[in-house]
DNA sequence: AACCATACCTTGCATTGCAAGGTATGAAGT
DNA sequence: ACTTCATACCTTGCAATGCAAGGTATGGTT
């Protein structure tokens, strides 16, 4: 009997741990929405002006807090970005490694990151006039 | 045959105008997508501190270039914020007009508004950091 | 030989914005 | 009266996308 509570003490230790860390850590559903929009500039802005492969881009996205994506998002994004034409992509073997495929920009992936990063502030200066703004009674129609 | 041209021009002409009044308007895919993560805060936002009608906030937003949405994306996110408890609603009739369903930030409503707002700044300080930082060889691992 | 870390990829689901429709009501033309 | 228009709200079905949870292949280490 002591043993089964132990257990079940245990399990729930665990159930707790896991949903703090599932809500501390990165992924609020919000976030998850927020990410639709973002993600693919922030993708394009990672290999500006410079060759990466896959698993480079997860770890430098690692540090940004709500920039935790895994493999499951990345991949087909970047595949989707290669099918339009916004990256190329080319395998690469160092001599101590295993080979790498690495993504960089194409030219009309950068006049997308340009387009993007403009609509990108547009709608940043948006929402802060809203936050900032508004209060009662603002709008006379 | 004559007549045939001109009818598949005109045709041809409706188009490229259709096509350019969506183009330059306000729907790019990317747009939509960015409103994804935006929205929701952008209405608990338009909403604080006073009582709006549905088509109200919808002339509210008009104004700014990345949010204007139309009563389809509107009335079901409504529906959904009243559900989860953070608006309430209330049908209000003036003298003068047909009555309107006036809605409200509940207290849980604010809150989420403060825990929204504080993890887009935490976005866009993200973002910024990606286009402004980067260029090539930033990151040593 | 067994194991683990690295690297890439795939499938199916959940969420959400939106176009395109619809209903109801009152006011304004004719 | 009757049609038409503007206001107000709502619904349905689709499209796009992030992601968890799986998978494969390879080379080094034990």
């Amino acid at each position: 009997m002591q043993g089964m509570v132990a257990v079940d003490y245990n399990l729930a230790l665990q159930g707790i741990l896991f949903y703090m860390i599932k809500k501390s850590g990165q992924n609020n559903k919000w976030d998850v929405q927020l990410r639709k929009g973002t993600l693919e500039l922030v993708i394009l802005s990672v290999l500006r002006g410079r060759k990466v492969y896959g698993l480079e881009i997860l770890k430098s996205l690692h540090i940004l807090p709500t920039m935790q994506i895994t493999e499951g998002t990345l991949y087909p994004l970047l595949d989707r970005l290669k099918r339009e034409g916004l990256i190329a992509a080319e395998w690469i073997q160092t001599e101590d490694t295993r080979p790498r495929k690495y993504y960089h920009l194409t030219q009309s992936g950068e006049s997308k990151l340009k387009l993007l990063s403009e609509r990108w502030s547009q709608s940043v200066s948006d929402i802060k006039y809203l936050l900032n703004n508004p209060g009662p009674k603002p709008l006379d129609q």
